[in-house]
DNA sequence: GCTTATTACGTGTATATACACGTATTTGTT
DNA sequence: AACAAATACGTGTATATACACGTAATAAGC
């Protein structure tokens, strides 16, 4: 559906602020997409997401401030979202024993066994759904990175 | 900032999934951008996209259902969001005359007022910070448009 | 070594999304 | 007209973002 049609309205002051409301319009649609997948294995995009960051470590363990610098969201509460993780044993959580400030987290067995069969049907619908080729893709990215080049 | 240093990584699949990614962040850092710049005003994103909508049939009355269609994330609570707006006397509420189940919402003076001025930062810091041209904005909007071809 | 600053978390509040469900009202069928 | 179906809201719950603040532990300065 082009954006005219989705948020039925065609008065935008230019194309980049067209552009603006099609990349949060985009992000909304492809969250949606994810999620519908990850909603079978009973996980959130944003879980989904701390499982993914923990798993670049595994079998280490990664503290909590560490997982947060990772997030794509950058004012995401992680405690809270291992929280919901330790309640489902997807993750193990302990006090670190060099520095007893940081939590250290890493993944259970379930937890990685989880996270491998999700990421196999989200990578699925993004294949399926995601209709862009790697070349186009190539040059999406580099406008997106100048979109934010003043940040 | 590259995406690879914000989510501190470069293990993509490939450059769609990358490109993914990089939708989410750039709609994460451009809330970010526009929710700055409307903290001075009072108003969540969510509430001023609300008022935009408004705007766009003012000084008719729109429903909430039809409020609703045209916002960007399409599971918005809309009747919460207007809840917070009539407690600072931003918009009007009264059930529809026509059809009583209907509850037709209004920008008041004081809400038009206000969106005047948001509106007039917002644009000044989309300006000022999403760092492409018009032409580049063309691409984008296109490329987008493509991602989301198979909805 | 003692004091101060910093760091890493955890928690509380307001607002939001996502979704299910109940209720009042209108529309459609017979 | 009476009943069934659909519609438009409002509300409740779980989870999330955004942000402020408190606390325990460590680091830094003297």
């Amino acid at each position: 559906m082009k954006l005219e049609e989705a948020i039925q309205s065609n008065k935008f002051r230019n194309d980049v602020h067209k552009a603006s409301l099609n990349i949060l319009y985009t992000a909304w649609w492809l969250k949606t997409v994810l999620s519908r997948e990850l909603k079978e294995y009973g996980l959130t995009h944003e879980q989904y997401n701390v499982m993914r960051i923990l798993k670049g470590k595994h079998p280490e363990q990664m503290c909590v401030r560490d997982i947060a610098s990772r997030m794509i969201e950058k004012n995401s509460n992680v405690p809270r979202i291992i929280d919901r993780l330790v309640t489902k044993k997807l993750v193990k959580s302990a006090t670190s024993e060099v520095d007893r400030r940081e939590t250290v987290i890493s993944l259970t067995p379930s937890g990685l066994s989880l996270l491998d069969n999700s990421t196999s049907s989200i990578n699925q619908a993004m294949d399926a759904q995601v209709s862009i080729g790697q070349q186009e893709a190539q040059v999406l990215n580099q406008l997106l990175e100048k979109v934010r080049a003043k940040e």
